[in-house]
DNA sequence: GTTGCTGCAAATCCTTTGCAAGGTT
DNA sequence: AACCTTGCAAAGGATTTGCAGCAAC
């Protein structure tokens, strides 16, 4: 289960910049639509190098306007890099990257709550953000290449 | 409880360096005197900063070589700007970072664990590494700003 | 016609690397 | 003496910004 992400079509992106008075331009149609496309998550890179038409600076604005929408997370991956995907859920969660393909799911579990609570009476502090996430090998990496050992 | 981060003296930390064949130099010992002195975490840029008379260079070398012999563990912040600290335990933890103050308590909880296997069963593919950190605002920090509302 | 957006290139931030000079064993 | 380290400065990768021209409203 908790396979395929929320998709969100461009025109939903877009009607939602709109909502936030931005101007519907090309290049943000295009950005959206390749956004759209992409629901697995994606790295600015990733964006700029599938859009040669559109500049560098373009696409980083548009994912941060997104970002801004609460349309897309910024998660991080254990090397420090960014990685975008949709906001799946207004509910908090959390996230499951795939080390080799990079594919995203999110998870929610009510126990993490749970637990955060428990742990925040060891610590000395109030606990105001989290951040959890998990690194597998999905499926079809696991397939794909047979990890030493 | 929690509080006290594990001090580790500038001289164990060079020890160790040496145990794995590095030589003890000036400047290494400064860092490491450095590094000792910061028992709540630090930046890279910190450090550079505490230490006009050791060259950036050496400054990140060193650390490297602290994370690559386990003494020092490398956390994200939510910016995604790391931030070092000792490795407190040598058994599997997690981190606690004041946003204000940037203080690093870690914590270990078999809960989590035990969360992990439970999350795992819902999700496609194997977990094969987490990262959970958890973002507070210590005592101290609390009580210097009051917070909004 | 305003005002916001685009794209290029330059700038910035943080970290790493090349290399000659100097320190350590 | 041999080899590792240092520090400077330049290189690198990722993201941001300045600015003139252009597009959306």
């Amino acid at each position: 289960m908790a396979q395929a992400p929320t998709e969100f079509t461009a025109n939903t992106l877009l009607a939602l910049l709109e909502d936030r008075g931005h101007r519907l331009t090309g290049p943000r149609r295009t950005v959206a639509r390749a956004i759209a496309g992409r629901g697995a998550g994606f790295t600015a890179e990733e964006l700029c190098s599938d859009l040669p038409n559109v500049g560098r600076a373009t696409v980083y604005r548009t994912i941060r306007l997104l970002v801004d929408a609460e349309v897309l997370c910024k998660l991080m991956l254990p090397n420090g890099n960014p990685r975008y995907l949709f906001t799946q859920a207004t509910y908090h969660h959390h996230h499951a990257v795939c080390v080799s393909c990079g594919a995203v799911q999110e998870f929610r579990d009510s126990t993490v709550e749970r637990l955060l609570k428990a742990v925040g009476t060891d610590l000395v502090g109030d606990i105001v953000g989290h951040r959890i996430e998990l690194y597998v090998t999905c499926d079809r990496c696991t397939r794909r290449a047979e990890p030493h050992t």
